[in-house]
Formats: C-alpha cells, sequence, structure tokens
DNA sequence: ATACTTTGACCGGAG
DNA sequence: ACTCCGGTCAAAGTA
C-alpha cells in the first residue's frame, strides 16, 4: 500500500476544482479604513487572524481583541494554537500545556489578567504568525470600531461548526455583546463553523482551511473581500432592522498542495471525512479534513512531516484542502518548519478561540466575566490532545458578525447616573428565558462597553432570525443549501459554505 | 490527454 | 475468529 500510496502521491497536486474554487468566497468589504486596518493588523505573516485577536482594535472586536490580545500582535485562537503547538513541548505535554493555556487564558483573562495568549503567544515561533491561522473576524471595512460600537445591533460572532453547545455561544454572544454593544443587541450564531479555516502552520495551518477564503484581511488592505451587504450596516448604528451578518473566513491554506485520495463518513462523525495527501512526491504528510455540508471544515487533522518546503504561494491556490487558493507565502516555511516538528496534529476549529475573557469591554464586571468564564471554559474541550498526540483543536472558521435586528428584545435606554451614556436594557425574549442585561459605556473609556448580564440562557440562538444572511455573500446562491439542519450559526455561513459546497458538490 | 475527484471495495488494526 | 470501522486503493467520472 504504501506504493500505492506513494504513487497517489506523485500525482500532480492541483487540487480540482471541486476542491479548489477559483475563486473563494469572499466578503467584499467597502474599504474603510480604519477598520481594514485594524483588521489587517494581524501581525506579522498574519494573513489573517484568527477571529478573535484579531487585530481590529476597535468596535466590538475590540473586545475581543483585548481579550485576546493585549498587545499589537493579535492573537487568533489559530495563533495561539499553533504557537502551543509550534512550541518545543513534547508531544506529551502537550496537552496539558495546552490546556493550560487555554484554561490560564480563560480564566486569567476573565479575572483581567490577560495572560491569555500569551502563553500560546510566547511560544509561538516568530515564523509562525500564520498566516491563516484562525478566522478572523470580518469586520467591514468601512465599520471602524468607533462604529460597531455604536451600532446597536451588531453582533459578533464566529464560526464553528454547529456542534458546540450553546455555552459557547452564549459565551461568545456575551463578550460580544460586550465588545459590540453598546446599544445593541449581539448574537451570536450558535455554531461556529468550523470551517475553518484552518491556519496555516503547514501543519497546523491547515485549519485555517478556510480561512483562506476569506483571508480577506490581508493585513492592510483595504479592500477585501468581504462582502457584505453593505458595511454600511454596520456603520449604522441605530438601525438595522434586518439581520444580517458578516461572515469572515480565513482560508485555511497551509501552504502545500493536497491531493484527494478518499473520503469517507466515519461513524460518529456527522460529516464525511476527506483524506488528503500531500502532492510532492515521497513526502509522507496526509491531512484528513472534515466538512460540514456547507463546505465548512470542522476538523482537520495532520499526520506526518513534510519533508520539503511549502510550494510557492501562487500553485498553493489549488490546495484542496485548503479550499482557497490564497497564497501565503510569507513564512510559509517557517510555519512549516517550525510547525512540522509534530507528527500529527489534530486540529478542530474551535470558535472559541475567540473569546477571551479578558477583557471584556475592558470591563472587569465580575458577574460578567464570570459568565464569560464559564462559557468558556465549558469550551475548553474544543482544544485537546488526543491520545495520539494529534493537536485536537477547533478553531473558528470564521467570525460572523451579525448584525440582528433588535425587535426581538425589549429594550430601553436610561442614563445612569454617573455615566454620560445611556444604559441599554435588554431582556431575552425566548419564552422561559428570563436572561435580561444591560449595556453601557464606560464612562472611563466611550470604547468600552460594559454589558451586564443577569442570569444564563436556558435556550439555544433562535435560527430563525438568520434568513438574511445571504447578504453576506452573493455567491451563496449559487449552491443551494443542502443542510436543513444548519443551524443559525450555519446559516450565518452559508455564503462562504455555500461556496464551498459548490467546490465540493458541483464538480 | 491530463489531472484530479468521486466512490465503492478492500485492507488491516482494534476490540 | 469475528465484527467494526477508519484508512486507502483504484476504477470511473469529470473538467
Amino acid at each position: 500500500m504504501a506504493q500505492k500510496e506513494e504513487r497517489a502521491s506523485t500525482t500532480s497536486s492541483q487540487p480540482t476544482k471541486s476542491s479548489m474554487p477559483s475563486s473563494r468566497p469572499t466578503i467584499t468589504l467597502p474599504p474603510r479604513g480604519s477598520f481594514t486596518e485594524a483588521l489587517s493588523d494581524n501581525g506579522p505573516g498574519t494573513g489573517s487572524g484568527l477571529g478573535l485577536g484579531l487585530g481590529f482594535s476597535p468596535g466590538p472586536m475590540t473586545l475581543l481583541s483585548n481579550l485576546f490580545s493585549d498587545s499589537e500582535e493579535c492573537k487568533s485562537f489559530s495563533q495561539l494554537l499553533a504557537g502551543a503547538m509550534a512550541s518545543p513541548a513534547p508531544a506529551g505535554q502537550f496537552r496539558p500545556n495546552l490546556q493550560e493555556h487555554v484554561e490560564r487564558s480563560l480564566g486569567d483573562g476573565v479575572s483581567g489578567g490577560g495572560e491569555m495568549d500569551f502563553r500560546f503567544k510566547h511560544n509561538r515561533p516568530s515564523g509562525l504568525v500564520i498566516t491563516q491561522p484562525s478566522p478572523i473576524f470580518a469586520v467591514p471595512p468601512g465599520l471602524s470600531p468607533a462604529t460597531l460600537l455604536d451600532s446597536p445591533n451588531l453582533g459578533l460572532f464566529s464560526p464553528g461548526q454547529g456542534a458546540f453547545g450553546m455555552t459557547h455561544q452564549q459565551a461568545l454572544a456575551q463578550v460580544t455583546a460586550q465588545a459590540a454593544e453598546a446599544q445593541s443587541h449581539v448574537h451570536i450564531p450558535a455554531e461556529y463553523s468550523s470551517s475553518a479555516p484552518v491556519t496555516s502552520m503547514p501543519q497546523i495551518s491547515s485549519f485555517t482551511v478556510n480561512t483562506t477564503t476569506h483571508q480577506q484581511i490581508p493585513p492592510a488592505v483595504p479592500d477585501s473581500r468581504v462582502k457584505t451587504k453593505d458595511s454600511s450596516d454596520f456603520s449604522q448604528s441605530d438601525q438595522r432592522p434586518q439581520s444580517s451578518f458578516y461572515v469572515v473566513d480565513k482560508p485555511a491554506d497551509d501552504l502545500y498542495n493536497w491531493r484527494k485520495y478518499g473520503q469517507k463518513q466515519v461513524k460518529g462523525s456527522e460529516f464525511p471525512r476527506s483524506y488528503y495527501k500531500c502532492t510532492r512526491p515521497n513526502c509522507p504528510v496526509k491531512k484528513k479534513v472534515e466538512r460540514s455540508l456547507e463546505g465548512q471544515i470542522t476538523e482537520i487533522i495532520y499526520k506526518g512531516q513534510h519533508n520539503h518546503q511549502p510550494p510557492q504561494s501562487n500553485k498553493r491556490s489549488k490546495d484542496p484542502g485548503n479550499l482557497n487558493g490564497n497564497s501565503y507565502n510569507q513564512g510559509s516555511s517557517e510555519l512549516a518548519s517550525q510547525y512540522q516538528s509534530g507528527n500529527v496534529n489534530r486540529l478542530k476549529h474551535h470558535e472559541s478561540s475567540q473569546a477571551t475573557p479578558e477583557n471584556v469591554s475592558g470591563t472587569s464586571d465580575s458577574e460578567e466575566v464570570e459568565i464569560l468564564r464559564s462559557g468558556f471554559q465549558s469550551q475548553l474541550p474544543h482544544i485537546e490532545l488526543l491520545q495520539n498526540q494529534e493537536l485536537l483543536c477547533r478553531q473558528p472558521v470564521k467570525l460572523i458578525f451579525w448584525m440582528m435586528a433588535t425587535d426581538g428584545a425589549n429594550m430601553a435606554k436610561k442614563v445612569v447616573k454617573g455615566n454620560p451614556y445611556p444604559r441599554s436594557y435588554y431582556k431575552c425574549t425566548f419564552n422561559g428565558c428570563n436572561v435580561r442585561k444591560h449595556v453601557e459605556r464606560a464612562s472611563t473609556d466611550p470604547k468600552a462597553v460594559i454589558t451586564t448580564y443577569e442570569g444564563k440562557h436556558n435556550h439555544d440562538v433562535p435560527a430563525a432570525k438568520t434568513s438574511s444572511h445571504n447578504t453576506a455573500n452573493s455567491n451563496a446562491s449559487q449552491i443551494k443549501p443542502q443542510n436543513a439542519k444548519m443551524d443559525f450559526a450555519n446559516n450565518s455561513q452559508q455564503p462562504i459554505a455555500r461556496l464551498r459546497l459548490k467546490e465540493e458538490h458541483l464538480t
């Protein structure tokens, strides 16, 4: 068999159309500098950041960014992971470390520690800046941080695949809320899709698969491919009756070319698993990718080490595994080499990454923090080291900014003594759910939003409101939804997903 | 004709 | 020894 495989591997690489759409779904953002820049600022080599940390500082994202990183570098979850993975620690140790990191991150972060990424960050090989490590939050370029904050209904969301529980969502939602909400509603789609993108480390990177797609956040490039309906939506603050979401996906380019040699429905897995081999002759590296029906990657597992440098970026576009053709070049080699140290890495992406409680809005509101903490911690399971030393990491594939109509909630504003900004009160409208929250801007920092929750949601994120998601990606129309089960989150991601579907199903 | 994906069948390890 | 199931093969199909 080995021989056979070998043979297969020698075949050339390019992903077929099916796997690689020549055009990746992207979301185009109207160029507006501030936001874009912010987004782009993910750190060296990073094509995109993961959602959370991502680099945008301002706005709802601010929260996130704050959460994850304190510094200029944005750390996406992926990145963090990458860093962790890249770290010299023996595989055996890995898990513990990883979890530790995560937990600490969460915990500390919540508490205001800010260490969150921190370790990841530090561990991360410099080169590792993942180009596309993780999903990124996509923020419409036009959207300025401030705008985000101001905008009422901005929601932030991360991708993930549907399987994640509410907690996760809630947590994110909360985080998001804080960040984004000044007066708005934040909705976080329930699931993060995994699609994600995987990132870029040579191996890890794959996590980023989807990411590539939306790498839209090219550093400093205003443009982007994020297609939103209109950035204006974001920018508008108060009103957006319609819900719309923006999805950003980070392509998960991992710098190598892959050839698909099999696909199978694995028991216990909702989605089919695709098997890829590095097309480079004699390179033993393989990866397994699970994608949702929408085409979003829910899990990527790398196995083996590349015995060569990543091909030039251009070529990579075909990488099936990556679906996107982004090219990342920079640092790819490094990434690869660094990353290669691991023999097997398994990643699943997880959205949670994004949220770092740490600062939720710079606030240390204990209550909220607590909520976040619990929510995130519950998410920790997404990151784990498998017995075989594979790293299982769930990264958010994409981040979705969700604009929700406020109609769902009851709200009122009220000026709080000592704070020039009005406080908005929200009540969850879900039947039987008595969660309430109030949002206000910190008197000390207009960009900071303090959200206080009362109670916990006893339900999942309502699905129905997603409909408008289409707007996010015009391409979406090309593909028909195949999974009725998709939940809100997924739907939101559909635009991207659809593209992928196209890749997979249309060919 | 080439390159790649699809997909049912087969292989082999684990329980 | 049997069964299950993940991984791989390889013919067929597709662009």
